[in-house]
DNA sequence: TGTACATCAGTGAACGCGCGTTCACTGATGTAC
DNA sequence: TGTACATCAGTGAACGCGCGTTCACTGATGTAC
């Protein structure tokens, strides 16, 4: 019996996977409050969702694979608003290049937890490399989604001629880069002061935009 | 008896205080092999160094000020390297400005964990705040020795009409984002093709150097 | 010059804790006959 | 329609491990007298 006899009432027969989206989540939720992946154990995570630990084995083989699927989910969240805010902003090139950025932005903003585990390096990969290389390798390629993104509607406002940029794809990665280091230190850093303009003067300067009114 | 006989011998009498910095060492390495501030715990470093773990107590009161110890004197470090750029790159404004950017961007590659810890927010500063509050603001304070540097270069380049900034600060501000932003991810992310002129491209948008040979 | 003593630097054993992992198991439920 | 059985979802107890922290201690060394 769990301590405090919350106890989670068996999933119906062939329904056990539903225990898997429980997991993730309670994984979620102790990143959130505590801001580490460390704190993501097997035990602290059985006990959120009032199971045994190794009822978590059948679902997750060790307590690295519940920060990568983990990190799967959230990348799909991300990808999501980013196509959202893009599908949104009409058809002005240069409107949905900072519709991108602005939506990129604003998932660091408000989900810091999750955007340190998906950019912030803070998840060693420890043995989850030799456990699952394809999974690392295609955590890599999430993680590239959004350069693609940028990439492409950047290449848009060239073509509109509203960007000066002679070489879009290294101009888009140089983009993401400011755009990472201001969502990466607007988390980490405690009370800086930014300008208000702060993202308008990344993305102007770096997609070298011109002669456009916003 | 330490389990693998290496035993260090002890310090002469007032100067037990050397073995603080040995302790610090040890956390440095744990961090620079494993890549992580979790591994940093009284049993490793003691380990490491050859010592009963009881016997970091009178120099740490917790595994907490041990990467407190180690982080202000990375932040040393760093800004030695800095002014040491900027002292031998010449007169010319500009010339000292990308020498920073350069070293900056240089320690961040040579001592990615190091980087990591300073400005990845790896350190969740757990009970470290309600411990040390005073430590606390200042390794804050530390962390914004470069932007300082970086505020009164730019500045000169204005001076000097080298760059069309019409507000140095801010935008010191945003060329630092950049430049981290490119030293995280060259850390974290991996086998990313940067273009080869990355550095280049974001310290001229961003700085808005004009009209000026490199 | 000798000696008692305080102090310094560090030890070793012990403790309780949370952890990952294993093992045999239990109870409910769908299914073959 | 009834029943034996396989399977599914999850349990509870146990283990060994590394950890942080405490405690009384030891041995060397400087110093007061």
């Amino acid at each position: 019996m769990k301590p405090d006899g919350r106890r989670r009432t068996p999933n119906r027969r062939g329904e056990g996977g539903l225990l898997r989206a429980d997991i993730v989540g309670a994984a979620s939720e102790i990143v959130d409050e505590t801001g580490g992946v460390s704190a993501v154990t097997l035990s602290a995570v059985a006990r959120r969702i009032g199971i045994a630990t190794p009822s978590i084995y059948p679902h997750f083989r060790n307590p690295d694979a519940i920060i990568l699927a983990l990190q799967e989910r959230d990348f799909a969240a991300l990808h999501v608003d980013l196509d959202a805010a893009v599908e949104g902003a009409g058809a002005d090139p240069v409107g949905r290049l900072r519709a991108l950025c602005t939506a990129y932005l604003e998932f660091a903003r408000e989900r810091p937890q999750q955007y340190q585990l998906l950019f912030g390096g803070i998840w060693n990969t420890r043995q989850a490399v030799a456990d699952s290389a394809i999974a690392t390798a295609d955590l890599a390629e999430l993680g590239q989604a959004s350069l693609q993104r940028l990439t492409g509607l950047l290449r848009d406002c060239v073509d509109a001629g509203s960007s000066l940029s002679a070489d879009p794809q290294g101009d888009a990665i140089a983009l993401w880069v400011g755009l990472h280091g201001l969502a990466h230190q607007r988390i980490v850093s405690i009370a800086m002061d930014w300008p208000a303009d702060i993202e308008e003067r990344l993305v102007r300067e770096l997609a070298r935009l011109r002669d456009q009114p916003g």
